[in-house]
DNA sequence: TATTGTTATACTCTATAACTATA
DNA sequence: TATAGTTATAGAGTATAACAATA
């Protein structure tokens, strides 16, 4: 590599901070998901994005950031469905296609543990920002995860060695 | 409550954003720490923390922000300890604690992993940021993560209901 | 052949509670 | 009594590979 194998201290710096400062917000919102919804984060985000979605996703779709194996997302389904929360279907237009649908009971859930998620979102995350940081941040993470997204998925992985 | 229960659309989406772009950047580290040095990240926290450190700390010292119960601090120490990247003893100054010291291989295995870990957090992090957009990004998850770890731990947690 | 999704399986990790020992 | 750490155990989650069905 010509480059030199080191972050500026100013970059180790930011990167830790995002680390554990998300670490540690994480840690909050799945306690207070799971005390008021007896949910994970990873199904709030499942319900959420349904919600958001009018309702019905295929499970590629829903996948999207939030699960990286489809074996996950097959797991995370099933227990969505068997509490009631999401029904699965065939899909009109691709029949190898599941269609997730939210159900009621699913959209007064995220409906009824929203509030305390966007609770402790304030209280951890934006309470000690002003208008302009929230701007900031936002403008920031929006690039940043713009930037990762529309990375060659692993075409940059390191050629596979030969070496097992 | 008094307050509205919802945040700004611009909190929103850099709530999102941000939970979005830390999990894709955690996902690509773990890989990477995974594949060049069969660490997780927390195990690579732990240890770079240790290397940080002069070498040595107790459990409760070494487990700050990265571990959230002590028996899961344990747990990991267990493995590192049999992988020969650390050890425990016990501690001069107080017959409680557990001394924790990083071993020789443990400071080369940070060493040998280090490189690609900087360069992972440089493509997909760094990348698209200018040197102001880096020193915003170090400036608000500073603050960010300091007003979180002032928090009291739970006190501000909903009193406990009687019903259980 | 490539894609969508499920299943089986094995593994990692986490957390609670009970316990020991020292301060 | 409170604190430091360990253990036992049980549950949640993850990923890989093999599989079936459709495009």
């Amino acid at each position: 590599m010509a480059e030199p194998a080191s972050l500026a201290p100013k970059q180790l710096g930011a990167y830790f901070a995002l680390m554990e400062a998300v670490s540690l917000l994480q840690h909050e919102v799945e306690k207070q998901l799971r005390a008021e919804g007896d949910l994970s984060w990873i199904q709030f985000q499942l319900l959420a994005r349904l919600a958001d979605s009018d309702g019905r996703l295929t499970m590629t779709e829903l996948a999207d950031g939030v699960v990286y194996s489809r074996s996950g997302l097959t797991y995370q389904a099933g227990l969505l469905e068997k509490a009631g929360l999401i029904t699965r279907g065939p899909s009109p237009d691709d029949e190898r296609a599941t269609l997730v649908t939210i159900t009621e009971a699913g959209a007064a859930l995220v409906a009824r543990v929203l509030p305390g998620h966007v609770e402790v979102a304030r209280s951890l995350l934006f309470d000690p920002l002003s208008d302009t940081d929230v701007d900031r941040l936002g403008d920031l993470m929006t690039r940043i995860r713009g930037h990762m997204r529309a990375l060659p998925p692993r075409s940059a992985a390191p050629r596979k060695r030969r070496t097992p």
